[in-house]
DNA sequence: GCTAGGATTGAGACCGGACTCACAGCGGGG
DNA sequence: CCCCGCTGTGAGTCCGGTCTCAATCCTAGC
């Protein structure tokens, strides 16, 4: 503790300007590359930065010009895959144009959410892209536009707001997964989300993520063609930690007339999901069928590979920090980009075993 | 576009104190909350801030108070499940603490480690968590140490610093492990790893990172105990992308004497490494055992399920964040917690075919 | 030789808070 | 009754850049 200089001050441009005897002014035009210089000061001061290794601070840049080159990211939980890759997929568009990336995990709590929006709020981000946790509640968000920052949504849309929402429209490819099971000859045919809802689903509910909104949606138009429902049965909402999905797992496999095919609405509760099945000495697909949104490597690496829908995520997130910064930029919006998920059968969707042995009949 | 307010100002100290019909000083005062200021000032102050729903800069505020609040996290790639929990281990303990996380992602390229590093410098962040690429290459992180601000490194240990380490030891850990599959009769060992060195592995060979170091170590302890040693013909790195890994893990089981067990550095290379195998026609444990570093919930559904070093990876980041806001506010440092491994045995390490078919003999 | 007009240059305002300093008001002790 | 000391208060500086504005230089054109 010989020097304890209590606050070593950084360098300043006015302590370059000093060392190459130009005026603040010109030292900073030096260093800024504006406005006019002639040769000899420039040298002089970018000699005397050197010197000094002066490094501007762009708090203070920040400050004056109002830009901080600076994006808010508002994620549900980083430590899921699919955000993981979403948030790279930003990151990596970010650096590229310049922008670094305040990362914010709000666990889908809709008070830490609003916490974090009004915290990126008050750090002047130049924009916004958030993974909303509710599509009904966006009193925070709208803000975010009140403000004038640019903001663009993840994963899901929101309602009453004019933002552009880079997301994959789900509802086609519902259908046709579900199409799918019901070709295999499935009629019982269960969903499981963690979404949280105030009581059971009953058919035409509102909820809170345009995502599973328009899951349900994709899903019910497939049953409806073959004279079936959406139920509350077997569209089980509110699957919150590892316990409450094995539990729901066991009772839609466990009731009367059973699921004959499971459908995880994520990675992780697909986990789950798939150890319940295991417990109950049940085998894929032999007993149940499996298909879970979102692919990762892993599922090629399980007995049988998991049939899967599969997103483009990184591709998403990606699209999102350019669709944002294009807005930060002023540039005019760029086309919509296609994100479009697709079926990746692999070997967890089968026949029912009740079809399988019974006679087809109708 | 009617109103358009070129630069819509934001509501400042300045507006609430003419509102309040207060000087600037006290309005700062009571919103502050420091020096002193009468009831009345301070009602009036508040009333009016509240009535323009005045918000602080916090640009502003940090610039004279030296302070951002903000913590800046260099990783290699938060894509990584490894990366994305221990990062979610930051921020869940920064958000308590109020500070809020700048991620930049390095794709363990030392260049861009270097420049993360010095752009957070200029956004001058609190602290550091850096997760270097390189434990040797370490002049940018002796910088951060130049200019004062508190260092934390993630993961892996680095040279020529003064700066704490939250990482998991394992060279005990390797040592363990490397006993377990000696124990169940291996005596061909590979390792695969992607960091990347200058030529084959050789015994002894100095390389860039202490995570590797350790396991090779640890390892190499192991086998010596046993007569064996650690050559570049099983010590397998610079295992890039997939197709490299996969080629790498044919060559160690087609060659003259293969290896009957493969080690797998972390859950990306497993991937590649397990469906290698699979595409050999081999099988875990029959033909080849397997052993992994990290744990994640889907090797327990692998056929079979995986045998895995686990690292406390959440808490990893719990603590780095927790050590570095020490660190930052100055409080004296924290013993350093416990960060044990543990191998946990599930099924995909057995004994080797040979051994398993020939009179062991010695 | 003189002047218009562009190139240079320095002083200083400004961004939005935090904080120093000088000063007024007021109550109590000597 | 006077001085001391504490609370309240406003003016103004500072943080470290950007940027405006007016002054000065310089050179080509007449």
């Amino acid at each position: 503790m010989s020097s304890n200089s209590p606050r070593r001050r950084d360098v300043t441009v006015a302590d370059v300007a000093k060392a190459a005897q130009v005026s603040k002014a010109q030292a900073a035009r030096a260093l800024g590359n504006y406005g006019a210089v002639s040769d000899d000061v420039r040298e002089r001061v970018l000699a005397a930065a050197e010197e000094l290794s002066y490094r501007p601070n762009e708090l203070a840049r920040s400050m004056n010009t109002g830009k901080s080159h600076t994006i808010g990211v508002v994620v549900g939980d980083i430590e899921n895959p699919h955000f993981g890759l979403a948030t790279r997929g930003i990151t990596d568009i970010a650096k590229k144009a310049g922008f670094n990336v305040i990362l914010i995990n709000t666990d889908e709590d809709l008070a830490a959410e609003v916490d974090a929006v009004q915290v990126l709020l008050d750090k002047r981000v130049d924009g916004f892209i958030v993974a909303p946790a509710s599509s009904l509640n966006t009193g925070h968000l709208q803000r975010i536009q009140e403000a004038r920052r640019p903001l663009v949504l993840l994963d899901r849309a929101a309602e009453g707001l004019d933002a552009q929402a880079l997301a994959v429209d789900m509802t086609d490819m519902a259908y046709e997964s579900t199409r799918y099971l019901l070709g295999a000859g499935h009629r019982r045919i269960a969903f499981i989300s963690t979404i949280k809802t105030d009581g059971p689903y009953v058919d035409g509910m509102v909820l809170d993520s345009s995502q599973i909104t328009e899951r349900l949606e994709g899903m019910g138009r497939a049953l409806r063609e073959e004279g079936l429902e959406l139920s509350g049965e077997l569209v089980r909402l509110n699957a919150g930690d590892a316990a409450s999905i094995r539990n729901i797992t066991r009772e839609v496999l466990l009731m009367p007339d059973p699921a004959t095919a499971v459908v995880a609405s994520d990675s992780l509760i697909a986990l789950s999901v798939i150890e319940a099945i295991q417990e109950l000495g049940l085998s894929i697909p032999d007993d149940v069928s499996f298909l879970m949104y979102d692919d990762f490597a892993w599922t090629r690496l399980t007995t049988p590979p998991l049939t899967v829908i599969a997103q483009p995520v990184y591709d998403m997130g990606a699209a999102a920090a350019n669709a944002l910064i294009r807005q930060i930029e002023g540039r005019k919006p760029a086309p919509a980009p296609e994100l479009a998920a697709s079926l990746i059968k692999r070997g967890s969707v089968g026949a029912p075993r009740a079809v399988a042995a019974a006679v087809p009949e109708g």
